[in-house]
RNA sequence: CGGAGCGUGGCGCAGUCCGGUAGCGCACUGCAAUGGGGUUGCAGGGGUCGCAGGUUCAAAUCCUGUCGCUCCGACCA
């Protein structure tokens, strides 16, 4: 186990913490809930941030700015929306500071705003009431926008990449002509998060839609992708809501169709944050700190140099000369590290940052020509001949990627569960799992439930097969098929 | 906002009950040795004890007030 971090089997929230901050992927800004992201942790958003705008952009979107502040009066307009908020908007209300003899510097309070702005919590209104403007006729359709952006949504409670009052995403917004291509739109950005999450963050997830209760406050239909940290608890990592009309009937968005009808705008809108980030670390994590997959890894093969004097230094430095061309030309993203600090000391340290593959060289492998490799997802040192390594470490890295997706999807088998019987579902919850079982699509069930095992109804899987199944509570025929389990 | 706890060098803590002018571990700086799983030794630097009052000859310690943070609940991507 490393060197003072807490053990992750007994106390996983004091392990995230530490290992959050330790592995400087981030650290407490001096406003409550407010985070500094540093550099480490900004490279692994910037490489998760690239692979999505990259999906989105092939797919026919494009990326603009929307302003941060926004008029107090647009959030009237859209009243279920705002409910779902208005607890946590920070409001901005005036527009000056000023020196006071007494108390220092202080809001003047000449300087009060006549209409209060709001920091945005999400954009859909902001953005509705300029697609109002930019869209007359079926040929102004669809509009394909996305936004990397913050937002800030005054939270209660927060913790490190996984609830802060201020988050980076990107939020999608976009306007159709048909209620056909709206939905087809929500669920191909669905598939796209879902190929981010397994293929890139190598955590598998469930697809399926939201119940009633854990929709968006203003969407038609929600849908979400879940996955399993390693506590056994889930955590939604994305959503992508299809709006129907709410937001064009608030802001009075119209086009004319082909047929010179007039009607309203079908919307959608979908986003993935830094929470992501958080369910990297929860999702792979272990005892000894951060697994992070290659794809998204800011450095995919650490090199320890084992040397004793300034001449080894420059025999080791020579001898890594071919294979660092190599990684120029495969593209491999490697740092070296010649800090004094001994070797044991490196391997601890970039174990706890979670590089995916460690190269140990010193002289004996020198004398045989040979690195040592180790790999993060397993307990296990490798000698590799200097003359293929090049062409090894892609490969080697993909099995690493395959591997922690691997041993994320076996460890969510293993804690998921099948039962028609309420006792076991109290019993798993308990325990730490997820259950699959019969709902009757009442709302008063899903709270009933919530309120005794604080489970709740994570989505709606879109395999699910309702048919011969009963309610888990109360032994109705089954609705739907659900999946329930405590949440972040 | 309810319940609990904590504020003492950068981090983690002891000291507080029973007042006497601040200490430990890690980290940091320098030198030397060491170097294949958190390496030693020696020598250093750094704290108005969260803040504001009060009691006292004397306050980290006692009293009052205040601010902040963490954890658990209600809310949430």
């Amino acid at each position: 186990m490393s060197k003072g971090i807490p053990n992750p089997e007994k106390d996983f929230s004091g392990w995230y913490k530490q290992v959050v901050t330790r592995a400087e992927l981030a650290d407490y800004g001096p406003v409550k809930g407010t985070m500094v992201i540093r550099p480490y942790g900004f490279q692994l958003w910037e490489n998760i941030k690239n692979i999505f705008d990259h999906m989105i952009k092939e797919s026919g979107h494009t990326n603009a700015y929307f302003p941060l502040l926004i008029p107090k009066s647009f959030f009237a307009q859209e009243a279920k929306h705002i409910e779902g908020f208005a607890k946590e908007c920070a409001v901005v209300t005036h527009t000056r500071l000023k020196a006071d003899e007494e108390k220092g510097i202080i809001v003047d309070p000449e300087s009060r705003l006549e209409e209060e702005l709001i920091i945005r919590p999400t954009s859909e209104t902001v953005v509705w009431s300029m697609y109002k403007k930019w869209i007359q006729s079926y040929r102004d359709l669809p509009i394909l926008i996305n936004q990397w952006v913050n937002v800030v949504r005054w939270e209660m409670r927060t913790r490190l990449f996984l609830r802060t009052t201020e988050f980076l995403w990107q939020e999608g917004h976009t306007a159709h002509a048909t209620e056909e291509e709206a939905q087809k739109e929500t669920l191909d950005i669905l598939e796209l998060y879902r190929q981010l999450a397994e293929d890139y963050l190598a955590i598998p997830v469930f697809t399926g839609l939201k119940t009633e209760s854990e929709k968006f406050a203003g969407a038609e239909k929600t849908y979400c992708i879940e996955a399993m940290m390693r506590d056994k608890r889930a955590l939604q990592a994305g959503t992508s809501h299809n709006l129907g009309q709410n937001f064009a009937k608030a802001f009075g968005v119209t086009f004319q169709t082909e047929h010179n009808q007039e009607e309203f705008v079908w919307a959608t809108s979908w986003g993935v944050s830094t929470r992501l980030i958080g369910a990297v670390i929860l999702a792979h994590g272990d005892k000894k700190g951060l697994r992070i997959p290659p794809r998204i890894a800011p450095v995919q093969v650490v090199i320890v140099p084992i040397i004793r004097d300034n001449d080894q230094r420059s025999d080791v430095q020579k001898y890594l000369e071919p294979i660092i061309n190599g990684f120029a030309e495969t593209g491999v993203r490697y740092h070296i590290d010649w800090t004094d600090n001994s070797p044991g000391f490196k391997f601890n340290e970039w174990e706890m940052k979670g590089v995916p593959l460690r190269m140990e060289v010193g002289p004996r492998d020198m004398a045989e020509g040979n690195v040592i490799l180790a790999r993060r997802d397993m307990d296990k040192k490798i000698s590799f001949s200097c003359e293929n390594v090049n062409e090894k470490i892609p490969t080697i890295l993909e099995k690493i990627q395959q591997s922690l997706y691997a041993q994320a999807l076996a460890f969510r088998n293993e804690n998921i569960h099948t039962t028609n019987s309420y006792d076991e579902l109290k019993q798993i919850i308990n325990e730490g799992g997820f259950v699959r079982c019969g709902w009757d699509g009442l709302d008063k069930t899903e709270t009933a439930v919530k309120e005794e095992t604080k489970a709740t109804i994570r989505c709606i899987p879109f395999d699910e097969q309702p048919k011969d199944l009963t309610c888990v509570y109360s032994g109705k025929p089954a609705k739907h098929e659900v999946i329930y389990a405590k949440a972040y």
